[in-house]
DNA sequence: ACCTGAACACCGTTCAAGT
DNA sequence: ACCTGAACACCGTTCAAGT
């Protein structure tokens, strides 16, 4: 399920069966890879430098000969997540017709709550800000803040040709993302068994959250 | 600032500087303050049983005599923290008008912003669900359920008293609290820099995210 | 330049032994 | 019945030594 990394360039031998060499050769990169697995199979939390270690089939103190600490191991690991969201994010905005802000602005909201709920551990990594600082994560920055500058300037031509209410911009966009980013966060808290909704159902029901919203700020 | 639980009873002695007893005689409830301590200071993952066992003045292996694992204090722990925010709730709600549902849940939007604000750690341990097994958290889900229930009974009052527009109550329900969740994990996991939202100004958006959202389901 | 392997401080958890 | 203190397996991190 994981891109094959298995190709550990040794440009010296030529022969078929190579013995593991010495230098790992794309370590940086299987690391984060192995961590992602193990966010993906169990949590946020159960990703350690020892097992991506061990999963990479080098020793314990390696990794930190390319990350400096657990956390900016943790870094990476967000970082390379939030760039999957924004590619995922970007090509869902595409199916939506482009003279229709609003209803690209629904489609964001979709393609947001459905990365959320396909990929659980890799969305929590990203923002529950727990698990790295984020002002040393500067491409996640940069992505996120696109993100959002994206979805201001389609609310605002949503605004432009009339289709919204006499609305605040700003408020009705946090007020968005708020319902967005909380029902995701719901489902994967758990939390929505208790409010009567069933795991396969989940989607739909976002869904109509976010269209009761769109409804509230609509002309 | 913690309930002072420093009254070890002890029966037999009656004298006024008495040695530390061998049985602590309220252990458990202090690990649990000094748990909510921990976590108030630095955030949930900062709780460890042995510091709560140290700061108890108790041995590393002490605490297992009253839970079975660091999941069952952290259970213990969302216990008492959902209960002070139930506790908080009831009261905030007293000063609603008593015919007047919409407010009524206009104020308890408010008060679970306020709370959550002011406690994100413990907010963060009730809601995020990884911090315990929901299963064995009979309490807590009473306190929980009852919320729940209460939101709703508020918003059937609201309709019956043909205050909203015609809305799906369950999805009006949902997409309310996803709205106040949402928002209030924005702040805790500082999302709201980004979205150009200074501290200092964090409840008042939050009161105009709510509003705007009321204003999209009133009649 | 990158990796090994032993070491250290820490944690959760167990358990025989003490009171 | 409850607590101590040593023990074990685990983790993050460091560092001299190897390639």
């Amino acid at each position: 399920m994981s891109r094959s990394a298995k190709t550990t360039r040794v440009k010296s031998r030529p022969s078929a069966v190579q013995a593991k060499p010495y230098h790992h050769g794309d370590l940086r990169r299987v690391l984060v890879e192995a961590a992602l697995r193990l966010a993906a199979d169990g949590g946020p939390d159960d990703i350690s430098v020892r097992e991506a270690a061990r999963r990479a089939g080098v020793s314990p103190g390696a990794p930190f000969r390319h990350f400096t600490s657990r956390d900016a191991l943790m870094t990476a690991v967000a970082e390379e997540a939030q760039r999957r969201f924004n590619t995922e994010i970007a090509a869902a905005l595409v199916e939506a017709p482009a003279d229709d802000p609003l209803l690209q602005f629904r489609q964001l909201g979709r393609a947001y709550l459905r990365w959320a709920l396909r990929n659980p551990a890799h969305f929590e990594i990203i923002s529950t800000g727990r698990y790295f600082d984020h002002e040393g994560a500067k491409a996640l920055s940069a992505d996120n803040g696109e993100l959002i500058t994206m979805t201001g300037r389609i609310l605002e031509a949503a605004q432009a040709k009339g289709q919204l209410r006499p609305v605040d911009l700003k408020t009705a966009l946090i007020t968005g993302r708020a319902l967005v980013y909380g029902f995701a966060r719901m489902a994967i808290d758990g939390h929505l068994p208790r409010w009567g909704v069933a795991s396969d159902e989940i989607e739909r029901r976002g869904d109509q959250a976010i269209d009761l919203f769109l409804a509230g700020i609509v002309r």
